[in-house]
DNA sequence: GCTGAATTTAGAATCATTCTAATTCCGACT
DNA sequence: AGTCGGAATTAGAATGATTCTAAATTCAGC
């Protein structure tokens, strides 16, 4: 059972010792290559499981601690739905979330070529937007 | 120091018993009145507060139970930036949130006139978007 | 006025996340 | 290779918003 297809080594390590000013110890390799791995915005709780696979001795703190570098890093970003646990994306380009009520899965979501939508908004003047989060939620074809 | 002007009564004496299909307890009225009055974006804690000075015996437990009726018939939004508490919003208009990071105000923001967002997006053929958050944070003038 | 269902209440429980304090690791410098 | 000091990791406790529980109260309809 070694070596099937979809049983590719972890991205973890191909992963550089420093990543955007953040030195990539073994834990914060393992934690961004499970997020580089499997893209599919899992909470820390999803990403301790995952990581304690290849790394059994990490400790849930040490996730949120790496999960939080790499976010204050610009490597990854939240995502949150409501209250539910924070969800991790580690996909950098501009680009907002849609989970399918059915399933619970989330869904990256592109604006259009040259949207930008502070035009859209009526913004009092001089606003100067520095974060932007937009989720939605509903139903989905099941393909 | 009574009769001030400010000190106008609070919008709950004038609350119908029913509203929207739910029933309009004193305590539903007094929670509500709240939001109308002033609308700031309170959390559960600053709802609770503001209810204990016209009905001290009110319970936080009754807060969040009158909150989450409101919320589930529609009469409120609530709003949340990342995982900060809950924010409670009586403007029913289609509307988004700008926080500005210096004071914590929270403000309504609407989209420009024959807007809609849904057309900006990337969407997967088929999805229906049943509800939709957006929020944002940044600075603004201190006016 | 009575009755059953809905609502309110205090306090306990939950649970995601953060904190604490101790240990371990690692790179820079000998 | 050996040492030093700051950074990172760890287990477990603490925090804090919210929900749950079970008992008491209220209320609409009879």
């Amino acid at each position: 059972m070694v070596g099937l297809h979809n049983n590719a080594p972890s991205n973890s390590d191909e992963i550089p010792s420093e990543l955007g000013g953040l030195r990539m110890t073994k834990q914060r390799k393992e934690v961004y290559g499970v997020l580089l791995d499997k893209r599919d915005h899992p909470n820390a709780q999803d990403v301790f499981l995952r990581v304690k696979e290849r790394m059994p001795s990490i400790s849930l703190a040490t996730v949120y601690n790496c999960l939080e570098a790499l976010v204050s890093h610009q490597l990854v970003k939240q995502v949150n739905f409501d209250r539910s646990p924070t969800r991790y994306c580690p996909n950098l380009q501009e680009h907002v979330h849609f989970q399918n009520e059915a399933t619970g899965e989330v869904h990256d979501v592109f604006f259009k070529d040259g949207t930008r939508l502070e035009d859209l908004l009526d913004l009092p003047q001089g606003v100067e937007v520095r974060e932007l989060e937009l989720t939605m939620k509903g139903q989905m074809p099941t393909s």
